[in-house]
RNA sequence: GCCGGUGUGGCGAAAUGGCAGACGCACAGGACUUAAAAUCCUGGGACCAUAAAAAGUCGUGCGGGUUCGAGUCCCGCCACCGGCACCA
């Protein structure tokens, strides 16, 4: 293809626009407050030059953010624009239509790529990236979006995260109030009466992973600063943590798939350490229900909604035996089976386990922890098919008939989720049946499935039907489950709904109810309350980096010896990261910060905290920072919040956000996390952060394969670019089919949209003089070039003279499909339909100057350059006001231009297209049915025949079913 | 296993329950050209038929159903893609 004859001078075109936009900054947004310069289009458009624009002289804002990338060394690949093209003509469609528009870009810039080129070569990460992102740029300016880059931030500018470290403050300083249901300043809270009367620190108020080297506190003081320090929205946990060796850091749940890092690919382990961990759960309510408020594509919702878990259940308590009064707590989801419940599982990691495991099983019990925490989560994944297990040698009782039941220890239960512990109902639950069936474990049946009839089966009460799982080679059926009337007994496991049976005073109930009732019964007893668990965890915020935020954090001892953090005041703020030679963890295992001697110990009696924050820190508020990127007195300004992210009248934010599904769990639930806090705090005025948001679609290559290096198949743009230029990769990216679909790319399909920017060309320019300037090009130096496009002239077939009815109705037929397609976000289609305008066009001597400058302001958001240059020819030729095509009025149809006279339907015999007709718009049925029988195809199958019925349907089809 | 999505020509794709395949790619034929490229015109789901046509039949993953009429709605399968996965 490089050989065959460029279609139009996209090359010289393409530069002129984008030196004219950024030249004008034409397309910088303006805040409240801000004076509207004289001469720019904006404030043409509105009527606001020198004007000071408030919330009220603006008009609607709109606000269109991509998700920023990380500026890799490997530059652009073309999924990149897929989605900045989408919002760019988005963007550019609104300003037309006469929005303020906000279309922001900057960089998601810590990460791990530079910093292990640090390691490697001791270049600082910041020069790495800032070289990095002079590509990108680069790159995305080629393409000519409309971007506000006055505007531009990178997570690593010092003005930057000097405002992430500062929200972090807040979340280090405030906690959740469940009685409010918000987050509130730490002061805020109250200590127990406890605090001052006992001298003793409570064994019962002592966390889960109770901090390092923990030592009884010794003043009031130091009791309240472990009370405040466990509440904080951001707090220390010593718990296992997944730990990539050869990453030699920790990563969140979320950056772990199949016990591997996203990252990489590396493995990792679970070992314990002291981290920094972020109080996401206590927002998991709010998480899943304010997913009803924003408009996000059902199946996001979804992965969100699972990823936070929500299941309604009990927590019931179960006494151990033989030991007066000591029990653990389990949760279940379905305390109508505790009657089915024949043994108790507590994980391995579980705090009772030293204490009830008898000494006959103490040696076994050792070894099986030791043998669940040498495993890594990916071998617990694959060994997941055989459940393992030892028995305590203690007993539980069950609380609901006073049986004796065993005490095992399983990894299957894990130690993270719900108490740590189940009952195990291997009767109704798979994995309990599998184990009990290994282990020969009792297993009662209690549910059964609901009768044919709608009988009660109440009679029921009181039976107990209980088998071995060793002595029956089937499982056992209820062996009051002979009756009519009763619920049938099935195969084992049973796990869905059904009538709970050989359950005293519950059998006979259908689940729903005997879980009511259960659960009534057993909060009554004081044995158990309703509960509601997440698989949400708490955010690990910390890790094991040179390139990313320091933490605002130092760490002191108090008198009883005991460690402890503070918070560094906002005026400490930024902290910037020490100067390095070495970018490596040191010897001991400790973060490269630790090696930075004199930075650590700064601060008098006290040590800086070494670790840094995760990439996601960063990009959890950028969104925000793009509404007032230049507040040096706040990290966002509260007019600017107010007006770009809650002056629409909707529930809030972003008003299109656009980016790739990879960050459906991560980015997405922890940006709405930090903005739900903020709000809560009143710093923010909106709930949640992104009002719609779409996903594009992954690119595929040109083998229907992923887009990997090592596949070969990657595409790059610029390639792209050399050859057909800004304005067709754009078109292409949008035709190749609907945005949130994954297509192959097919560079034989740029071409096809590239031919039909030729066509474009050529129905505007006279070819003789396009020829002339093709010529002159072959004998002028490259930097000439430019002028010489003054050379090509307009087509003599465009005039200023009225419009033929069929040319009219052919330009508001396009206008019609490419708006209603803009606002369906359905770009393939108005491309084709701006296509199918060209084709029409082609055909026309005489090229009206109203119906070719409106279909300009079409194609102008989707290829701008092109539009751009054509538009000032016609305005330089016919000298009708032009100030920019970029705030020219998007163009109406008229809908009476495409009132037809006549109208041609389809008609059917039996149901089956037969022939069409044309009759008058306005055709009465009898008409219509006359015309249908007339016609001779139609004659051929109702000849001779009655006709039974006509179908007719205004102004679609005729339908003769005849005999 | 659970949740979500998608199945339409050789390919990317269009189709408020009403003429399936718009638009584009690839392909074939023609015009222009010494020739090629570029451009312009024409053709095209499959089958059957024919010198060529017309007419006809079948066609939206598979099997049923609703309807005058189904790619579209309902029920049951199958395949592929994405997410989650011992979450009690």
């Amino acid at each position: 293809m490089s050989s065959s004859r460029r279609q139009y001078p996209f090359h010289l075109i393409e530069p002129k626009w984008q030196q004219t936009w950024e030249q004008q900054q034409a397309f910088r947004a303006f805040n409240p407050g801000e004076v509207l310069p004289h001469g720019h289009p904006f404030s043409k458009r509105h009527g606001l030059e020198g004007k000071t624009a408030s919330a009220e002289n603006l008009p609607s804002k709109f606000y269109i953010l991509d998700m920023f990338p990380y500026p890799s060394g490997a530059g652009l690949h073309v999924g990149h624009p897929e989605g900045y093209t989408a919002t760019d003509i988005l963007a550019r469609y609104r300003r037309a239509v006469g929005f303020n528009v906000l279309h922001p870009m900057g960089w998601d810039s810590f990460g791990l790529p530079a910093e292990q080129y640090a390691v490697k070569t001791g270049q600082h990460p910041r020069v790495t990236t800032e070289a990095n992102i002079a590509n990108f740029t680069r790159q995305i300016k080629s393409l000519g979006f409309s971007y506000d880059w006055s505007r531009e931030l990178a997570t690593t500018d010092v003005e930057y995260f000097k405002w992430t470290q500062w929200i972090f403050l807040k979340l280090y300083n405030s906690w959740f109030n469940s009685e409010t249901n918000k987050a509130e300043p730490i002061e805020t809270l109250e200590y127990p009466d406890w605090l001052e009367k006992v001298e003793e620190y409570p064994e019962i108020d002592r966390v889960k992973g109770e901090p390092f080297h923990f030592i009884r506190p010794q003043t009031i003081e130091e009791k309240k600063r472990i009370h405040r320090d466990k509440h904080r929205l951001a707090y220390v946990s010593e718990a296992p943590v997944n730990w990539c060796p050869e990453l030699g850091t920790v990563l969140a749940n979320e950056e772990v798939i199949d016990g591997k890092s996203e990252v990489g690919g590396f493995p990792v382990i679970r070992k314990p350490m002291r981290q920094w961990m972020l109080r996401i759960t206590a927002y998991a309510e709010k998480l899943l229900q304010d997913l009803d408020t924003i408009d996000w594509s059902d199946s996001l919702k979804q992965m969100q909604v699972n990823w936070i878990g929500r299941s309604e259940g009990a927590e019931v308590k179960f006494k151990i035996s033989d030991t007066g009064g000591v029990y653990f707590t389990v949760f279940t989801t379905r305390p109508d089976t505790l009657f089915g419940a024949t043994y108790c599982v507590l994980s391995p990691e579980h705090s009772l386990v030293a204490h009830i495991t008898t000494p006959e099983q103490e040696k076994a019990v050792a070894d099986y922890k030791a043998y669940a925490a040498g495993k890594s989560d990916l071998e617990r994944t694959e060994l997941a098919k055989e459940k393992t297990g030892v028995f305590t040698g203690a007993y539980a009782i069950n609380p609901v008939n006073g049986e004796k039941i065993q005490i095992w220890i399983a990894d299957y239960v894990l130690a993270s989720y719900g108490t740590g512990a189940i009952m195990a109902v291997p009767a109704h639950d798979t994995r309990d049946f599998e184990f009990a069936k290994k282990f020969n474990l009792p297993i009662v049946q209690v549910v059964g499935s609901a009768p044919a009839s709608g009988a009660v089966a109440s009679a029921l009460a009181g039976n107990t039907g209980r088998a071995n799982a060793s002595s029956h080679a089937t499982p056992p059926i209820a062996a009051d489950g002979a009756s009519a009337a009763a619920p049938e007994a099935g195969a084992l496991p049973f796990v869905e709904e059904g009538i709970a049976i050989n359950s005293s005073f519950i059998s006979g109930l259908p689940t729903a109810e005997a879980k009511k009732k259960i659960t009534a019964w057993l909060e009554d007893k004081k044995l158990g309350k309703r509960t509601i668990n997440y698989k949400l965890r708490d955010w690990l915020f910390s890790r094991q980096r040179y390139w990313g935020e320091p933490f605002p954090i130092i760490w002191k001892k108090d008198a009883a010896g005991n460690l402890y953090h503070e918070a560094l005041p906002e005026s400490a703020l930024p902290v910037l990261p020490p100067t390095l030679e070495d970018y490596k963890p040191t010897a001991g295992g400790e973060p490269p910060l630790a090696r930075a001697k004199e930075w650590l110990n700064e601060i008098p009696d006290a040590t800086r905290e070494t670790n840094t924050m995760p990439q996601w820190a960063g990009s959890c508020w950028y969104y925000l920072r793009y509404t007032d990127a230049k507040n040096a007195q706040s990290f966002v300004g509260k007019d600017a919040d107010n007006y770009w992210m809650a002056s629409n009248g909707k529930a809030a934010g972003v008003d299109l956000y656009v980016g790739g599904t990879e960050h459906a769990v991560l980015h997405l639930l922890y940006a709405r996390f930090w903005h739900k806090v903020l709000f809560d705090l009143g710093h923010v005025a909106t709930p949640e952060p992104f009002y719609k948001l779409v996903n594009q679609g992954l690119i595929l290559g040109e083998d229907g394969q992923k887009m990997s290096k090592s596949r070969g198949n990657v595409v790059n743009p610029d390639d792209v670019l050399v050859e057909y230029g800004a304005d067709a990769f754009r078109l292409y990216e949008m035709f190749m089919g609907p945005l949130q679909d994954t297509k192959p790319w097919n560079t034989k399909g740029v071409e096809g949209v590239y031919r039909f920017l030729g066509r474009v060309w050529r129905l505007f320019v006279d070819e003789k003089s396009e020829t002339a300037f093709e010529q002159a090009e072959t004998t002028t130096e490259a930097q000439r070039h430019g002028e010489l496009l003054d050379l090509i002239m307009l087509d003599g077939g465009i005039t200023d003279i009225a419009a033929s009815p069929a040319q009219l109705k052919t330009l508001h037929a396009c206008i019609r499909k490419v708006t209603e397609d803009l606002d369906g976000m359905r770009f393939n289609t108005a491309i084709s339909a701006m296509m199918v305008f060209t084709n029409e066009a082609m055909t026309w001597q005489t090229k009206p100057l109203s119906v070719m400058k409106p279909f300009l302001q079409l194609l102008a958001p989707f290829a701008p350059h092109i539009a751009e240059e054509l538009w000032s020819r016609l305005h330089g030729t016919f000298g009708q006001t032009a100030p920019s095509l970029a705030y020219a009025p998007w163009p109406k149809y008229d809908a009476a231009l495409l009132v037809e006279s006549e109208i041609e339907l389809p008609v059917q015999v039996n149901g089956k297209f037969r022939d069409t007709i044309k009759v008058a718009m306005d055709a009465d049925n009898a008409t219509i049915e006359a015309a249908a029988k007339a016609s001779e195809k139609v004659q051929q199958f109702i000849a001779g025949k009655a006709i039974k019925k006509v179908i007719i349907v205004p102004k679609r089809m005729v339908n003769l079913i005849v005999a």
